[in-house]
DNA sequence: CATCGCATGAAACAAGCGTTTGATACGGTA
DNA sequence: TACCGTATCAAACGCTTGTTTCATGCGATG
């Protein structure tokens, strides 16, 4: 049930597997208009599936959309987890290694094909359906793995201000995987614009270190 | 028609004035709910009205919700503007000032009874019709006046540099109005509350100022 | 070849949506 | 008193929603 693609279709109709089409053209549609914009026959148009396929392969359309939100969100968290895991054993105490390691999955999955993921992920967190909400407010274990990480690499903070700054971290984090660019590139007549995907991990690195009282980044 | 209240209603069944009711019922219920999960016949029964009201009042339901918005924005916006100068006035080139007028009206609306009123503009930004978040994105005439102050605070930082970190600081500010703040209290086992309003304020002026390279503040 | 389970198809279902209709009651004005 | 514009009401409109039904076609198994 996890993977669509495990199953091979046997009907001509559905050469690359009915029950996977269906989940990546939810996906994409969900991370372009949103959950509530969304109806099963868009998702059925864009899939090329009957209508009633939705429901014979994932049960209900709310089904479909929990399981879409599992698995990204699966990949997303092992993704973070290992980053942590790799800055924890090269630069061990280096609290700016830890924040990259937080905010460069989101970044780096906004250029390439996971971008959809991303946004359906964005999407999940505040239009999503309150089950789904429910488990990201909730379920805080990959991101309590940052924390210890955090007060560990800065013993001299107090917790409650290391939790209060990582809380403003994720704000940051979070309005940017949300992509609102335009604004910004309106504020600044288009000199400003998130193309260069490294130049951009790099200022986000720099303003929350920032907000740590960190000092500035020495050149790499 | 911008204000609600205008009309002194004639009919018996409408002590509070129909028109008024129905505004306020409607910006209750997609503050806690959200745009698409609220239906005109919540609407109407929260108000206490007919079902007709609303289009007898404001012509459909998408036409009150714009209202509601410009109401609220408007509203917003004014109080913003207005810290902004009172700190242009007695504090001339500290920019730390100047992100405080931009972080405080958000943080004091959510004290009392504007919380409503903060929240639906939360919900407009994100899930709002397509007319509102396409003003939200290209109406940048306030913020334009938050970042020239701030260019006149820091003349040594480069535009493009201030710009970006103006738009995490943005960030940083929306992800706090939409008070998701269970997430902390879990990861702090409750010690992490927003119910201090002042200390909040504090910390988050904080954050952002250092995002920006300010050094700490001065203790007041 | 007959049979079975899985996948798909067209059509219909009940329920909810935003909106409209036409009737009714009210207070102010001539 | 007669009238008129305003505001409210119950009822219905047409439409879209997610889901279900039942028939059909397919490939694998006996």
């Amino acid at each position: 049930m996890s993977d669509p693609s495990t199953k091979p279709n046997t009907h001509p109709a559905s050469e690359a597997g009915a029950k996977l089409r269906i989940f990546q053209a939810a996906e994409a549609l969900v991370s372009e208009q949103g959950f509530d914009a969304v109806s099963t026959r868009d998702i059925v148009a864009k899939a090329g599936v009957n209508i009633a396929a939705v429901n014979y392969h994932y049960g209900t359309k709310h089904r479909l959309l929990l399981e879409i939100f599992r698995v990204r969100a699966t990949e997303l968290n092992r993704e973070r987890s290992q980053l942590l895991r790799v800055a924890m054993e090269e630069r061990p105490g280096d609290a700016r290694a830890i924040l990259h390691a937080l905010v460069e999955p989101a970044t780096l999955w906004i250029s390439d094909e996971r971008r959809v993921a991303l946004r359906f992920l964005n999407r999940a967190r505040s239009e999503g359906p309150l089950e789904v909400r429910e488990t990201i407010r909730t379920d805080v274990r990959h991101l309590r793995r940052f924390v210890d990480a955090l007060a560990l690499a800065l013993p001299a903070m107090p917790r409650e201000d290391l939790l209060w700054r990582f809380h403003f971290a994720l704000g940051v984090l979070h309005y940017n995987q949300s992509a609102d660019y335009e604004r910004l590139s309106i504020l600044s007549d288009g000199t400003c614009a998130p193309d260069d995907r490294v130049a951009l991990l790099r200022r986000l690195v720099d303003f929350i270190a920032g907000g740590f009282g960190l000092p500035p980044a020495a050149a790499s």
